[in-house]
DNA sequence: CTAGTCACG
DNA sequence: ACGTACGTGACTAGT
């Protein structure tokens, strides 16, 4: 046995499948190219799974046209001659001499013939061979040496075929495949066969009969009056169909197999070649292939270090600091015993200097020895490398100590770099950036490697992105530090109260389901109810479905007057996420020290640069219906003297919009204090302003978010009610009206296929490779989010610059108000009623002149007892 | 540990 | 041809 393996590739039934499964795909230059790439997406992919060492691939001398009316979403605004399309015959030749495989073509054969001669050779000279072909002539080539690998649906699939299953499919040999088509025909290649005797037919005769030749020896023996006349009367058509259908396999080529072996590409033609095309993808994959890239590939070594000297008391400390220079810095590592810095006890503090990493064990009682480190922890000349600063702040702060002097933080200069990077361990943050394995690597190590790692990076950043660590990252951690370590008081028995009032009413609202329903389930679990809505009582078929019914909100609401338990079911629905999201999981949050809730904010974990809050996440406080928002009467300001002060921007993801976009129609209705969804509503419905009602109003609002959102008809329609024809037209309406946001939108999806990323207005990145997926659908998400995160994310940065501002303004006025919370355009503060006034004027100014836009900022602020009983302010 | 659901901007 | 707004976190059931 041999393992050599030629690949035999039928050229122009491949650029005929990838021509019909693909859109029609265009260069800047306008030449065509979609046969091309799907093509060499088969071609490349074919090479990969047979690893072939023979290559060829051959061709009709005869060009077929493509036709381009398949497109209809094309044929509207361009047309292409088949001139331009037949084009791409001649580009896959230029192409595969690039790439160094030889091509085929010969007078008067087809490109069928050519492969079954050199099939037949192959087999003879002791090669396997592999046929790549999408149409199923070749079938009648297939024996034990020699497969056909088949494209399907398109070119999405392969199909391999061997004797075994051409066997299974045609339930004939190989060899017999001639017959059926004798009798079948094949309009496509111009074979009349048998008229009347279809695929069924002709296979049912040829496993029966064996050929022609016995067929019609039979013919007198075989059923059906109408089938025996149609086969007599066409006898000699069917013997030259089976002619035509025959694939030559005795070309006279000159030449040895061995002309055929692979080599490499060309690459001094193949790149600007696929340049000229715009194959980026396929570029990409060269890239890839040259020897010195993929880091991924590459093994990682696993990186050691010296375990830390663990120092028992402040003698040893202050020996091993002798001689330490303070300006050099010095990294810092705490370990707790909990993930939240508020329970958390210390465990050890690591402490890089000079050229050991020094461990102080504190657990226990030792907090004197944190005494001793004081003074230069609250040093703000001293710079420090922390990864997550924050965390060490909030534990050092219930110690009295305010960490100072932080330099760099490698967890923010991590996700300013790259915000999709997920892991928040430095032991994973380490091996990111040093390419190393430290799943073995010490504590100490890790530590020893803080400062080093923040200065490689510093070294690389560009500008822009170092200046938003440092100007508005870091400066931001210290004042969420400063937030989550004060915490908001929240009322326990108020919770308590609410607690026991879901319960009864769940519990009725339970009585209630299980009676209609006729059984006792558990309501919370979606496969139980799904059965007992969908089978036993036989409600309309679900409309959404995977893995299962759909028993969301939106399904029941449509469900809603089929049947009296769907009410019961929405209350019982509402009532217990609020009792177990909120009533009873917030009093375990509470601090028994402070009385108050410590939440986390996480500065590094969202794609778009919003921040996000855990245990408990208090940006999800209900608001939007008055049975939850009760909830917030438990959140209240820290005693009679003080008030809860709420300031938020309005609308300040369509001003980031207005100003990223610079669309004059949208900066002109902000300017002139104009409601922004009217004004969209008389635009998109062509009526003055005066004349737009609630409902008009309501629509357009939901347009002005579906943009935000990276807009798409479907999604409109879902988002107001509307028919997908009518979210259509208002889409349209809505770019010819503000014809900068359509431009927007088409230059930051430019602006991403060509940098890989879209930025905000801080120059906060997000990588969207999947803007140049192959998957129109994975294409279509990154389009949204190209779309909706220099909007999101600008939002985001300009909070993020007002809260410093209101911070600064704190501390420098000596006011003893506090930041409480941050809930994405809206910030809470709890304030000292003497100071209110000043607070509230100082907290208005700050945030509205945040950043200078092209349109106002506005905020408008409330301030009560609780987060409830709010009340506007000024 | 994932999927489904639902709370927020 | 195919599936659909963006960004989060918590709780519950069920594998």
């Amino acid at each position: 046995m041999t393992n050599k393996k030629i690949m035999l590739i039928d050229g122009n039934s491949l650029l005929f499948r990838a021509f019909y499964a693909l859109p029609l795909l265009k260069t800047r230059e306008g030449i065509y190219t979609n046969a091309v790439y799907g093509f060499l997406t088969m071609l490349n992919r074919a090479t990969r799974e047979l690893k072939p060492t023979h290559i060829v691939v051959a061709f009709d001398m005869d060009r077929k046209t493509f036709r381009n009316e398949t497109y209809s979403d094309y044929k509207a605004n361009r047309s292409a001659t088949p001139e331009e399309l037949c084009g791409q015959f001649q580009i896959i030749r230029d192409v595969l001499a690039a790439l160094n495989i030889s091509y085929i073509e010969i007078q008067n054969y087809e490109a069928d013939d050519i492969i079954g001669t050199l099939s037949l050779k192959a087999e003879n000279e002791g090669l396997d061979a592999i046929i790549v072909t999408g149409d199923g002539d070749s079938l009648q080539l297939v024996s034990d040496h020699t497969l056909v690998y088949m494209t399907k649906k398109g070119i999405s699939e392969i199909e391999v075929y061997d004797p075994a299953k051409v066997l299974e499919k045609w339930e004939a040999e190989p060899c017999q495949m001639i017959e059926i088509k004798a009798l079948m025909g094949d309009s496509s290649d111009n074979i009349p066969g048998v008229p009347g005797v279809g695929p069924k037919t002709a296979v049912k005769l040829i496993k029966e009969y064996g050929n022609l030749e016995n067929l019609y020896e039979n013919l007198d023996i075989i059923k059906g009056k109408k089938l025996v006349e149609k086969l007599a009367e066409n006898k000699a058509q069917a013997f030259m169909s089976r002619e035509l259908a025959t694939i030559v396999r005795d070309i006279d080529l000159a030449g040895q197999l061995d002309d055929y072996l692979v080599q490499e590409a060309n690459l001094t033609e193949l790149i600007p070649l696929y340049q000229r095309l715009q194959f980026n993808n396929f570029l990409n994959a060269l890239q890839a292939s040259i020897p010195t890239a993929d880091p991924a590939l590459t093994i990682k070594p696993i990186a050691t270090g010296p375990e830390a000297r663990e120092l028992k008391d402040e003698k040893e400390v202050q020996s091993a600091l002798d001689g330490w220079d303070a300006a050099e810095g010095i990294s810092i590592h705490i370990e707790t015993d909990y993930h939240h810095p508020m329970w958390g006890k210390i465990q050890n503090i690591y402490i890089d200097c000079l050229n050991e990493v020094l461990c102080l064990n504190v657990a226990g009682q030792h907090w004197h020895k944190l005494n001793w480190l004081k003074s230069w922890l609250e040093d703000g000349n001293i710079p420090k490398y922390l990864h997550n600063a924050k965390f060490a702040q909030v534990v050092l702060l219930r110690h009295g100590i305010h960490l100072r002097g932080i330099k760099g933080d490698t967890l923010l200069f991590t996700y300013v770099l790259d915000p999709s990077f997920k892991s928040e361990e430095l032991r994973d943050t380490i091996a990111h950036h040093l390419q190393v394995d430290t799943s073995g690597s010490s504590t100490a190590y890790l530590v020893s490697q803080l400062k080093p790692v923040y200065r490689l990076l510093a070294s690389q950043c560009e500008p822009e992105l170092k200046k938003l660590l440092d100007e508005i990252e870091l400066p931001l951690s210290d004042i969420l530090g400063l937030m989550e370590y004060c915490g908001v008081k929240v009322d326990k028995k108020i919770l308590l109260s609410i607690s026991s009032d879901l319960g009864e009413r769940i519990a009725r609202a339970e009585a209630c389901i299980h009676e209609l329903a006729g059984c006792s389930f558990n309501i919370n679990s979606p496969k139980q109810l799904g059965k007992i809505l969908f089978e036993d009582l036989g409600l309309k078929t679900a409309k959404k479905t995977k893995s299962g019914y759909s028993t969301g909100q939106e399904v029941l609401e449509m469900l809603y007057g089929e049947h009296e338990i769907i009410a019961h079911i929405m209350e019982y629905r509402q009532l217990s996420k609020l009792k177990s999201t909120y009533a009873d999981a917030l009093p375990n949050l509470i601090h028994s020290e402070t009385g108050r809730v410590h939440t986390i904010f996480k500065q590094a974990i969202t794609a778009t640069g919003r921040l996000s809050s855990v245990e408990p996440n208090l940006q999800n406080i209900p608001i939007r219906m008055e049975e939850g928002r009760r909830i917030r009467r438990a959140f209240v300001a820290a005693d009679k003297d003080w008030l809860i002060f709420s300031a938020d921007y309005s609308q300040i993801d369509l001003r980031s919009l207005a100003h990223i976009s610079g669309d004059q129609i949208l900066i002109d209705t902000f300017n002139k204090g104009i409601d922004i969804h009217a004004r969209t509503a008389a635009e998109i419905f062509d009526i003055p302003v005066e004349k737009v009602d609630n409902e008009l109003r309501r629509r357009a609002k939901a347009v002005n978010f579906g943009i935000i959102y990276g807009i798409s008809d479907f999604g409109l329609a879902r988002g107001t009610g509307v028919s997908r024809q009518e979210a259509g037209r208002y889409i349209k309406e809505y770019l010819d009206s503000y014809p900068g946001v359509k431009k927007y939108m088409e230059d930051v999806v430019q602006f991403g296929i060509e940098k890989g990323y879209v930025e905000t207005l801080l120059k906060r990145r997000r990588y969207l490779p999947d803007l140049r997926a192959k998957n129109k659908n994975v294409q279509a998400f990154a389009r949204r989010m190209a779309l909706n995160t220099p909007i999101q994310g600008t939002s985001a940065d300009i909070i993020k610059i007002a809260m410093i501002k209101v911070a600064y303004e704190l501390k420098e006025r000596q006011l003893t108000s506090r930041l409480l919370l941050q809930v994405h355009d809206d910030l809470v503060l709890e304030v000292r009623k003497d100071e209110l006034e000043e607070v509230a004027y100082m907290v208005k100014n700050c945030m509205e002149t945040a950043y200078d836009l092209k349109v106002p900022l506005i905020v408008s602020m409330k301030a009560g007892p609780n987060w409830y009983d709010m009340q506007n302010w000024e």
